[in-house]
RNA sequence: GCCGACGUAGCUCAAUUGGCAGAGCAACGGAUUUGUAAUCCGUAGGUUAGGGGUUCGAUUCCCCUCGUCGGCUCCA
């Protein structure tokens, strides 16, 4: 209760501090002709939105924020009236406000008379509100100007762009500098720094934007990832194929994609005067192994999974390290299956999932979004009874298995709904990790079918899913989340092995052998460095365990291991740190004693 | 793609109003044989992202291209 009074609170300042800041622009600017556009709060503080003759700059931010503080600091009220709809748009319009005009516009359409008015000062903007009572509300060191960027009117590209500035606003200075605190903490493990640092992956300029090269320790953790997620496929019915990125553009005609998604496929390529695309998806090429031969009801559902390279074309301003790229490789998979079996299916997908997620160490990290057409747009295709089949057998599944999950409408594929993963960077910024979608569309433009029980031609049901995402994707929320400290099983290098002196090197190439034979990942540092220096080194390569050989560990054939976060060590037998070592990289558990120090 | 910011040695960053481009780490050479987060000394390293312009003189000012970052749009 009383945190919901504080949220709300904190909501009215976020408020009104756009209405300031839009004054401050008015102020800051009189010179030129602004038309102010929406200026709603954001989950840091809030923004506004304006129509400039030359676009806001970072240099307006130092003075347009200082004023703001003059502003707020003359202890004005906020005063709230109201305009019938007809003298809010003829007042408006006197102003040049065109922008209000249409919002108020689009409020006439909706049946609305009457339209509020909120004035602070001089300043007068239509807003629903509500607000602080009087800027001394305001705490006048809790905001900050952060930011501008550029928006499109009404988030669509085909209107005009307005300059957008952001600020930040906390309940008080302190609850500001935490703020600041925690996003530059965050930096720190961005999992392009990480990758940097730990030689993960490599964006080349020459190569091409949007396309990373994994090194041996990234491409170490892809294929880790790979087996793993492959032998739990095998093991729960799917056949894993491979299909070539390159196909017929006619392909991708038939299945709609051409039509629908044609943006973000590159342009086909010309082979004897037939084209070709690099694909974006699987779908069509799995639909053709499945119509390769005749099929009864007795062979469903039939499990194609892939680890699927795909390219889609993306603006270069959508691309970013490994969560955004323009080739990408998914953990696919096409499930042909009766309508009998749809439910049953969708719920093993998402079973594995879990299994997935939580294997992972994910399983707070994500939440799942049911995403849904949205009626007004034209996007989707048009089988009404369909989508309300599909989506019932989503949420049924969901509730089922009680997910936690949310609603996107919008968010739908355009032959069905979905059901999303999704996490947050750590920047904090929303992505669908991965995706899975019930499709009763493409069988019948492919015209796939199997013989029915009753001996009549069926349509099969297509699952689309992904069991663990793209890799690359996958792989930069893991090392953001582990803060690039990655479990021992998905450790590039598990275990580095420190000789003190140059008469160990020969004992820890032995055990170096012995624990290669376990396909355990090991580095040895037998370049002549102190052992402080091999310590520390090995640390900020965040390997798992770090095994100091010396004299006493040759004598004993024993080995003094500690793990990356605590100082804690503990010496032991070889051999026991070998099995150890072997059940923690078989079965993501962490090893006992060692462990409970970290 | 659009708006804004940025691009200096392999990495992290300096360089006064336009006046000889520098440091730490890494690399390389030498010494040190080290017991739990940096041993010491030395050497080398640059078309200041690329191209053009202004200027006696440009890392610095202007324009173009490429790339990076934050947004918008799109999206796995």
């Amino acid at each position: 209760m009383h945190l919901n009074h504080n949220a709300e609170a904190l909501d009215k300042i976020r408020h009104s501090l756009s209405h300031i800041l839009a004054w401050a622009v008015r102020v800051h600017f009189k010179e030129q002709p602004i038309r102010l556009g929406i200026g709603p709060t954001t989950e840091e503080g809030f923004y506004y939105d304006f129509e400039t003759e030359k676009p806001i700059s970072n240099s307006d931010l130092k003075s347009l924020e200082s004023l703001m503080r003059k502003l707020v600091a003359k202890n004005l009220p906020f005063e709230r009236s109201s305009m019938t709809i007809s003298h809010a748009i003829e007042y408006f319009t006197q102003q040049d406000a065109l922008l209000k005009v249409e919002l108020i516009e689009d409020l006439r359409e909706r049946g609305e008379t009457e339209v509020s008015i909120y004035t602070v000062g001089d300043f007068l903007d239509l807003c629903a509100g509500p607000h602080v009572e009087n800027t001394k509300e305001i705490p006048i060191k809790g905001f900050s100007l952060d930011r501008v960027a550029g928006a499109y009117w009404r988030g669509n590209e085909k209107n005009q762009m307005l300059s957008r500035v952001y600020g930040l606003a906390f309940p008080s200075h302190e609850a500001l500098e935490a703020y600041r605190k925690q996003r530059e903490d965050a930096e720190k493990y961005d999992h392009r720094k990480i990758g940097k640092e730990q030689d993960l992956f490599v964006i080349s300029k020459e190569v091409g934007k949007g396309l990373p090269l994994l090194t041996a320790k990234g491409a170490t953790i892809r294929r880790v990832l790979e087996r793993y997620i492959v032998d739990e496929e095998l093991e729960r019915g799917y056949q894993h194929v491979n299909t070539p990125v390159l196909g017929r553009k006619s392909l991708y005609v038939t299945s709609g994609h051409w039509e629908h998604y044609k943006d973000s496929i590159y342009p086909p390529l010309d082979i004897d005067g037939e084209e070709f695309i690099l694909r974006p998806m699987t779908c069509p090429h799995h639909f053709m192994l499945f119509d390769s031969k005749p099929h009864s009801y007795r062979d469903l559902p039939i499990r194609y999974a892939e680890v699927s390279p795909m390219y889609r074309r993306e603006r270069s301003g959508e691309l970013s390290g490994l969560v955004r790229v323009m080739g990408f490789h998914l953990f696919d998979a096409h499930l042909f299956v009766t309508p009998e079996q749809v439910e049953k299916e969708i719920k093993d997908v998402v079973v594995l999932i879990q299994d997935v997620i939580k294997r992972l160490g994910l399983a707070d990290q994500v939440w799942y979004r049911l995403s849904l057409r949205d009626d007004t747009k034209e996007k989707y295709i048009d089988m009404p009874t369909r989508w309300q089949e599909a989506e019932a057998i989503l949420r049924k599944v969901a509730d089922e298995l009680a997910l936690n999950y949310v609603e996107g409408v919008g968010h739908a594929a355009f032959y069905g709904p979905k059901l999303d993963i999704q996490m947050r960077t750590i920047g904090g910024k929303e992505e669908t990790l991965f995706t899975n979608q019930i499709d009763f569309a493409s069988a019948e433009r492919f015209d796939l079918k199997y013989m029915a029980s009753d001996n009549t031609t069926a349509r099969p049901i297509i699952i689309h899913r992904s069991s663990a995402g793209c890799i690359e994707r996958t792989i930069a929320f893991l090392l953001e989340h582990y803060r690039g400290a990655l479990p021992t099983w998905l450790a590039p290098v598990q275990v580095a092995l420190l000789p003190v002196n140059d008469r160990n090197n020969a004992y820890a190439e032995e055990i170096h052998q012995l624990l290669r034979k376990h396909k355990l990942r090991i580095e040895v540092d037998s370049r002549k460095e102190s052992l402080n220096q091999k310590i520390r080194q090995a640390r900020l390569q965040r390997i798992p365990y770090l095994v100091v050989i010396g004299d006493k560990e040759q004598e004993g054939r024993t080995v003094t291991v500690r793990n990356r976060d605590s100082g804690i060590q503990q010496s032991m037998p070889c051999e026991t740190f070998v099995e150890r070592l072997t059940a923690e990289n078989e079965n993501g558990t962490l090893m006992l004693e060692i462990a409970r120090s970290e």
